[in-house]
Order: C-alpha cells, then sequence, then structure tokens
DNA sequence: CAATTACTTAAGCGGTAACCTAAGTTTTCC
DNA sequence: GGAAAACTTAGGTTACCGCTTAAGTAATTG
C-alpha cells in the first residue's frame, strides 16, 4: 500500500470520532457532559460552576453539538441542552475494538506457545 | 460551590483523561494505535503508512508515550513500540460511567412514571 | 414600556500543536 | 573502517484553539 493512503481516505466514522474525542480532550468539556449526564441544562446553569465567560461556554457547547455528544433546543430566551449518549457509544467501541483485537493477538500467541510445548 | 472550583482543583484522573482523549483526538495517532493494537512494531514500521517525515512520527510517539498508551524500549538502533491497553481502559471505563449515570437518571424517571400511573 | 435576563455575534489575541528541513548520533553490515 | 540504517535533536513556520471584551438581539418581568 502506498505512503500515506491510510490518512487521505478517511473514512465518515473516523471523521466521527476525531470530533468525539476532540471534544472529550478538554477538561471544561468533559465537565459539561458530566453536568448533562445528570440531567439537561440551560445554557446560564452551564455556565454556572466554570471559570469562564458565557461566550466561551457556548463555544465549548458548539464543539460538543458538532460532535453529536449534545443537543440542544430553544424555547424563549433559554436554550436547554441535552447529552446524546450514543455518540459516547461510538467512542467506547472504538476503544473496545482496540482491545479486543490486543487480546485476540494474545490468544493466538499464547495457542501457539501451547503447541510448541507439545512438541518438547 | 464557588465558580471555577471544578477545573482548578483536578485530580490527577482528570489529567489522564485530558492526555488519553487528547492523543486519540488526532487520526494519525489513533491509526498508530490501530497498528500496534495487532503487534509491536519499529518506528519505521510505524512511519511506513503515513504522509509525514519520520520526526513527525516521533513527536506523535511521543504523545501517545506520556498519554500512558504506548510503551517503547530501544534495543541496538531500533526503537520497538508496544500498546498497553490498561490505559485505553481508562478511557472506556469514563465513557462507561456517562452513560450508567445517564441511563440511572432514566430509571428514576421510569420509576416515576410508573408511580404516578398508579395514581390514575 | 423600561429594565433585566439569557443568550448571540463579532473581532482579536496569545499560546501551542503539528508539521517541516537540516544536521546530528549511534549501531550494524560489508 | 566506511557506508547505510534507524533514529534523535534542533529550529522554524503555520494554523488552529481557547479565551477575552464589547456590542448586539430577543424574551420576560415589574
Amino acid at each position: 500500500m502506498p505512503a500515506g493512503l491510510i490518512l487521505k481516505r478517511m473514512p465518515k466514522f473516523a471523521a466521527a470520532l476525531n470530533q468525539t474525542f476532540t471534544a472529550l480532550a478538554d477538561p471544561t468539556r468533559r465537565a459539561m457532559v458530566e453536568r448533562l449526564a445528570r440531567g439537561p441544562a440551560s445554557v446560564t446553569e452551564l455556565a454556572r460552576p466554570l471559570p469562564m465567560s458565557l461566550p466561551a461556554v457556548v463555544q465549548h457547547l458548539q464543539v460538543l453539538e458538532a460532535a453529536g455528544l449534545v443537543t440542544s433546543e430553544k424555547t424563549g430566551r433559554v436554550r436547554t441542552c441535552r447529552i446524546d449518549p450514543q455518540t459516547l457509544g461510538v467512542a467506547q467501541d472504538w476503544l473496545a475494538q482496540q482491545r479486543s483485537v490486543w487480546t485476540a493477538r494474545f490468544d493466538r500467541l499464547d495457542a501457539f506457545l501451547m503447541e510448541t510445548k507439545d512438541d518438547d
């Protein structure tokens, strides 16, 4: 395979992982996710415990929404935010798969060692 | 609780999550993890399919090592890299916990709806 | 209807992340 | 021992990220 092909044809799935992991890499955004896991909240409620301006919180919110981790809708003058656990699952699945590949490898190694032991 | 306290006393655990998710946010580094899940590799082997210079790959490797996702040791002139699945597990656990908080919330909501239904 | 609340929009700024090239260093092979 | 292989180190560039302040707009509330 020619060099660099892996990253150039990046499937939609991989782009989604980029956004998801990028979103979760920031402690402010993880704090927002943790808050929303306990139930919906307005933007102001989300911002209350955070040491930054409200526009900054809204920017973080936009990153979370772009990643599909959070949805929000505005009613009157209040925007209510909710978590979308399905997207969390996508990240979880990727992690699980890497571990399963790794353990499968060790199972094969184990089987190989058992076989060669028989040859003694 | 005063504003902004959450992020200022960030436990060691949260700092580890920062590094882990930041490391996994980059598609190049995820490709490296996927490769290493299939077995150990040298730096040159890791770099072969990637569309960038070798120093760039080494920098990515350093990020993965700092996060604890990968370990490496040098024997002779070749550095061999291996995955450390334990750190993948930490990220997986965080995701699982957020989802469990969210589902617990829905269980309580469910129970509440069942109760009020009885009142009809 | 004036004041307050709850965002929204816009512009800017400092730091750092992700590359690069060029020039080392240390093994290994012939 | 000289050349090639496999990194390593250093320095520089560009772009994006996380935040700020300032100035909006739109919905309640007294």
